[in-house]
DNA sequence: GCTGTAACGTA
DNA sequence: CGTACGTTACAGCT
């Protein structure tokens, strides 16, 4: 019989390798919608789903652990005496994962007294008498003595369980230098941590490889005990014993009396209804499709009619004219919100759908039909309504001047606020984390896109079961976020997408043009200095100049290689002068600058505007971000910088435009979070706040304090927000690391309130799982609880940031709604274009100037009450840049 | 054509 | 070993 015609026997230690994948896979997204942890059972699932394509195993078995109590914790109360309490995020995890196994048609073995290792020991030995190939997977190293060359062991590596090591002899030999039967041996000599099993002081894997080498085995070594000199050979004298109970306690059982032998293992047809009810359950999507598609590979016959839509979906009816009036009387009268798809695939309205929890409507948009009247009437009345995208539906609704009021639900903002930083907030899955139903979708391939999807009703339908579910579930404070700022916003930023911005096309060519010569320039002279062409924007053709032809001292390492950037250039040219150096840094400057100004102009519209998309469920903190372009990083801090703001004018039927912005907002919240008395009292005083701070750490009067003192306490107080540290501040400052931990020294003694509150936010999160903004915008940090140190430290310093950041974004949120409602309220034909985080920029007409100042200064002023003012900024000019103060 | 990485613009 | 974003070119993949 050759290898390949061998039955293949796997075996799985399913504790050990669960319990791997609850530590390799981010706890908090696999949670189902009853809050029951899955990422174990997912993790496992998957491995083991790729272990069955990748294996083939002919026949199959699980083996989980009873208890922590076996016979070998009746022999050594303290085996295993050092593992702590099992997470509870784990428990409860394993009796769902025998489920899913037994509907995957997978036998799971238990045996009272034994470990799972012992089961695996058992199977294997068996099997291999029986001619079969074993594969035995375990995540305990003791496994390791069951490698033959019939046994393999396949044993997952420090990243989880997606990947796992084969050894068989040969690799186990490479790895420890000995036979897989003698690995037990060592691990006695050495012991094990793990298992709470000490092994002889001193004794390591070197000096237990030695021995066992050089004397065959333990019973070899206690022949020769007396032979052994120095410190260890009186350690191994004195605890032989602790030795031999090792060997005794790792020793797997290979006789453990079993229901089922290897025979009885051979896999069987999956049990498709029942994975798919397990696996709806536990809420797994692309877990179910794999399982199916191996099931089908398999011949199991698959239910494929189209993805069941939830059993009691209501008939869809197509409504026109008195119909639409009439159902719409009827729907608002009998009360209840009414749940609203606005269906634009290509930014234009097709279809309106309208649902109640038992009905559901359709309205074809058919352009020039007259008869919307009803409708319209409903949309801008105040009858509740409930969205799923509320800022693309006003968007849609306002292009074809129809007003949309009443909007008290928005699934996707509900669905960010409760879990900001998920990776989808679109309808179908959302439907499917929080009712657990698959919403077919549409096949992008496909040239009508509509085919297969479910139509605008029936997903107004399930969003007002969406809908429902979640005011159920979404705690008081992020209702009030959700009421109070986010839905009050999203028409704002609708607003301000549709009216874009103006710029002076012909400033942004020449401009480019310019840089586009000056970049050539540069290159020729940089490729002059090394006596070739390269293209300067590639980091690894770069890589070669400078540390193979220049022999320049290798730089911070990258993924790839060594960076190339900004700071790590400017380090080099310190310590290696050469001006290639300053030219590529120039040409880099000049490209960059070009590039963003080529992308500008390509998204300039026919009227003269662009119009950037504000995402508003694009942040983790609660900021809005933009996209496509994104206005939001516009350069401004180098003179051509200033020049493409100047390329950014009020529009035809304008006069100016104005900038407001926010001063060191930031700061004052966390004057106002810590409530530290020093620096609450640099704010009310008026002075320069880095002047004022620089005083108090230095011991000079204000006005002694050099330019050089003001860098220094800048970078310290920014930079303090965002959990920067001693090494960091030296890094960015290029001073002394003493130096720069004496400054934070200093800076705490004046300040320390701070300090104390920036420490009591990461303490609080810990406790709760999440940070909250002023507002009570919540921000979860699973990572925070992580073993990993790296994962930790930098949710730690995230953490102590969120509430700082986030009640900055939200008091902005308030200051807009405020400043869109005032300027609508006076009738004026002024409004807002752009939102900077702390910058807005309104564009000003005909003789509005003192009033919008007066609303945006109010209006940005008091949009929260801190225990320090909110100083606002304000500017206007013919140009941003020229607004800009 | 898609994807990951490096680099860099803003607050 | 400083938070939050989005965009680009390059490089390597299918």
């Amino acid at each position: 019989m050759t290898d390949s015609e061998k039955p293949t026997l796997l075996i799985v230690d399913g504790h050990s390798l669960a319990f791997r994948a609850f530590y390799a896979l981010p706890i908090d997204s696999f949670v189902t919608r009853d809050g029951q942890h899955t990422n174990a059972i997912h993790g496992f699932i998957s491995m083991f789903l790729g272990l069955l394509a990748k294996e083939k195993p002919t026949h199959v078995a699980v083996a989980f652990d009873i208890s922590r109590y076996s016979f070998r914790t009746r022999e050594y109360p303290e085996y295993k005496g050092t593992r702590g309490e099992t997470p509870p995020e784990f428990v409860g995890q394993v009796p769902l994962l025998q489920e899913a196994l037994a509907a995957m048609s997978v036998t799971t073995i238990t045996k009272e007294d034994y470990e799972a290792d012992d089961i695996l020991a058992t199977l294997a030995s068996q099997g291999a008498a029986e001619g079969m190939h074993v594969l035995v997977v375990s995540g305990d190293r003791d496994t390791i003595q069951l490698v033959t060359d019939d046994v393999t062991l396949l044993y997952p590596n420090a990243r989880g369980v997606s990947e796992l090591k084969r050894y068989d002899p040969t690799t186990v030999r490479e790895r420890y230098g000995i036979a897989p039967e003698q690995y037990p041996e060592i691990a006695a000599l050495v012991g094990e941590t793990s298992d709470n099993l000490p092994g002889i002081d001193k004794v390591g894997e070197k000096t237990a490889v030695k021995w066992i080498t050089q004397y065959g085995s333990l019973e070899g070594i206690w022949e020769h005990i007396d032979e052994i000199g120095g410190v260890v050979g009186n350690n191994l004298r004195e605890q032989r014993d602790r030795a031999e109970r090792n060997r005794r306690l790792n020793r797997l059982v290979t006789d453990v009396e079993l229901p089922v032998g290897p025979r009885d293992l051979e896999r069987r047809p999956i049990d498709v209804p029942a994975v798919q009810e397990v696996f709806e359950r536990l809420q797994f999507r692309t877990l179910t499709e794999r399982v199916l598609k191996i099931a089908a590979s398999e011949g199991a016959v698959i239910d494929d009619a189209p993805a069941a839509p939830h059993a009691d979906t209501p008939a869809v009816r197509t409504l026109v004219d008195e119909e639409l009036a009439a159902w719409l009387r009827t729907a608002t009268t009998t009360g209840g919100d009414i749940a609203m798809i606005v269906d634009a695939p290509l930014g234009e309205l097709a279809a309106i759908g309208l649902a109640t929890a038992t009905e559901s409507v359709q309205v074809n948009w058919a352009a020039h039909r007259p008869d919307y009247a009803a409708l319209e009437q409903w949309l801008a009345s105040d009858h509740p309504k409930v969205l799923a995208d509320a800022k693309t539906a006003h968007s849609v609704l306002s292009a074809l001047d129809i007003t949309l009021d009443g909007v008290v639900w928005d699934a996707k903002l509900a669905a960010w606020i409760e879990r900001p930083g998920a990776k989808s907030y679109a309808l179908a899955d959302l439907v499917h984390s929080v009712l657990g139903d698959t919403l077919p979708e549409a096949d992008p391939n496909q040239l009508v896109p509509d085919t297969g999807a479910v139509s605008p009703a029936t997903s107004a339908w399930y969003l007002h079961r969406l809908a429902t579910a979640q005011r159920e579930s979404l705690v008081a404070s992020s209702a009030t976020v959700l009421t109070d700022l986010d839905l009050p916003t999203a028409p704002v930023l609708a607003a301000m997408q549709r009216a874009g911005v103006a710029v002076d096309r012909s400033v942004l060519e020449a401009l480019s043009a310019e840089l586009a010569d000056v970049a050539a320039d540069l290159a020729q002279k940089a490729f002059a200095e090394i006596g070739h062409e390269v293209n300067l924007g590639s980091p690894k053709q770069l890589q070669e100049v400078l540390f193979e032809e220049l022999g320049m001292p290798k730089t911070r390492a990258t993924k790839t290689g060594y960076t190339t950037d900004a700071a790590a250039l400017a380090d080099l040219q310190e310590a290696h002068p050469h001006p290639f150096l300053g030219l590529l840094l120039q040409h880099r400057d000049a490209t960059k600058l070009r590039q963003i100004i080529e992308t500008l102009v390509a998204s300039i519209h026919t009227d003269g505007r662009i119009r950037t998309t504000y995402e508003q469920t694009g942040t983790t903190t609660g900021r809005i971000s933009s996209t496509d372009p994104n206005l939001q990083n516009i350069p401004v801090r180098t003179e051509v910088g200033h020049r493409i703001r100047a390329a950014f004018v009020a529009g035809e039927g304008y006069e100016s435009l104005l900038t407001a912005d926010y001063s060191q907002i930031e700061m004052r919240i966390m004057a106002h979070l810590s409530g530290d008395e020093g620096l609450i009292e640099a704010f009310r005083s008026g002075e320069d706040l880095h002047r004022f701070v620089g005083a108090r750490i230095f011991s000079v009067d204000p006005a002694d304090v050099t330019p050089a003192m003001r860098t220094k306490v800048k970078a310290m107080s920014y930079g303090l927000a965002y959990g920067l540290s001693a090494f960091g501040l030296s890094k960015q400052l290029r001073i002394p690391s003493a130096e720069a931990k004496q400054l934070m020294t200093d800076y705490f003694a004046r300040f320390g309130a701070v300090r104390d509150y920036l420490r009591s936010v990461v303490e609080q999160a810990k406790v709760d799982g999440y940070t909250e903004t002023i507002f009570g915008r919540r921000r979860p940090f699973p990572d925070l609880a992580s073993p990993n140190r790296v994962l930790r430290e930098n949710a730690e310093r995230a953490a102590l940031n969120a509430p700082i950041q986030g009640s900055a974004a939200d008091i902005m949120k308030i200051a807009m709604i405020g400043v869109a409602n005032d300027l609508r309220a006076q009738s004026l034909g002024s409004r807002l274009l752009l939102q900077v985080h702390d910058e807005l920029v309104l564009e000003v007409a005909p003789g509005e100037r003192e009033s919008v100042e007066t609303i945006v200064r109010e209006r940005m002023g008091s949009a929260a009450e801190l225990a320090v003012p909110l100083d606002v900024q304000v500017g206007v000019g013919a140009d941003w840049d020229d607004a800009a103060h």
